[in-house]
DNA sequence: ATCTGCCGGTCGATGTCCTCCACGCCTAGA
DNA sequence: TCTAGGCGTGGAGGACATCGACCGGCAGAT
């Protein structure tokens, strides 16, 4: 990938509107190789989509914690993330190595919601839990450097 | 914060790059109503900004790692984020309660790059450190339900 | 009951931006 | 030298964002 590709795609992970225009004046190209650069990058995955950021407290959703799993049977077939997609305060899976097999990270209303949830995650995908509870985040979702 | 507010910021954060036409299509709203709700979101900060989601592994950081963090000195301030945020390879950092008293979450290019990040991680936050690479990440960001 | 603000909506106009197409410039290979 | 392909520019059209003016309903005060 080259740099001004590389450029383009940290220009729209700081800011996912920018305009083609903006994007244009930034690089130095025309709004036209922009735009097709943009396309290209879509094409090829590396740029997946984009997402508005939110402040999940205005929105309802205060508690945020990490759920580490760990299956009860070690023997059973592990389709965990399956099996927790459709929990929908779980906002990312990760398969991890170490003593447990997935870090979950939800978001949740309230402590008694969090509490709800952890009994939905083990019965969903038999295994057991534990869970860090984020007290505060002082940054989250920065931009990479490349 | 009303209902079509949540409808609004759900759709953001499913697609960042929506148009304000297609957002008032979705909402039943005229395209000037939209608007002014989305800036209102805006201002009201419940919607932070937006993003680019990108795939890590075509970007040249195809590893990512959970590092949690516990000060060597309990009795020193506790400035770690401070201390850590030029270090782009960190990309969120949350305070959380437990045996540890931050988890960052850092991509990197390679194990070497991973080992050297922990090496200035220790020495800028005077840390110990417990890392966890992720192996895999069946899903990550999903938008919640609200 | 009427008046008065205000919040939140529609409608319309204007300027900007997206998007596509035709063309030109390099470079590589036959 | 010719040709093909990748990558850029520029322009034209239509779609879109943005703003202001106007309108309706609701609450509180007179």
């Amino acid at each position: 990938m080259e740099d001004i590709d590389r450029q383009i795609v940290v220009l729209l992970a700081g800011d996912g509107r920018m305009s083609f225009t903006d994007l244009a004046r930034e690089t130095g190209l025309s709004v036209s190789a922009v735009h097709q650069r943009v396309r290209r990058l879509q094409k090829r995955g590396v740029i997946k989509g984009y997402s508005a950021v939110l402040d999940h407290e205005a929105v309802g959703l205060p508690l945020t914690a990490f759920v580490s799993i760990k299956p009860i049977d070690p023997a059973a077939p592990d389709d965990a993330p399956e099996k927790l997609a459709h929990l929908d305060e779980i906002e990312a899976c990760h398969s991890v190595a170490g003593e447990e097999s997935y870090i979950l990270k939800v978001r949740v209303t309230s402590p008694g919601a969090l509490e709800e949830l952890l009994q939905q995650i083990r019965a969903a995908a038999n295994v057991s839990t534990r869970t860090t509870v984020v007290l505060s985040t002082p940054y989250e979702g920065r931009p990479p450097r490349l």
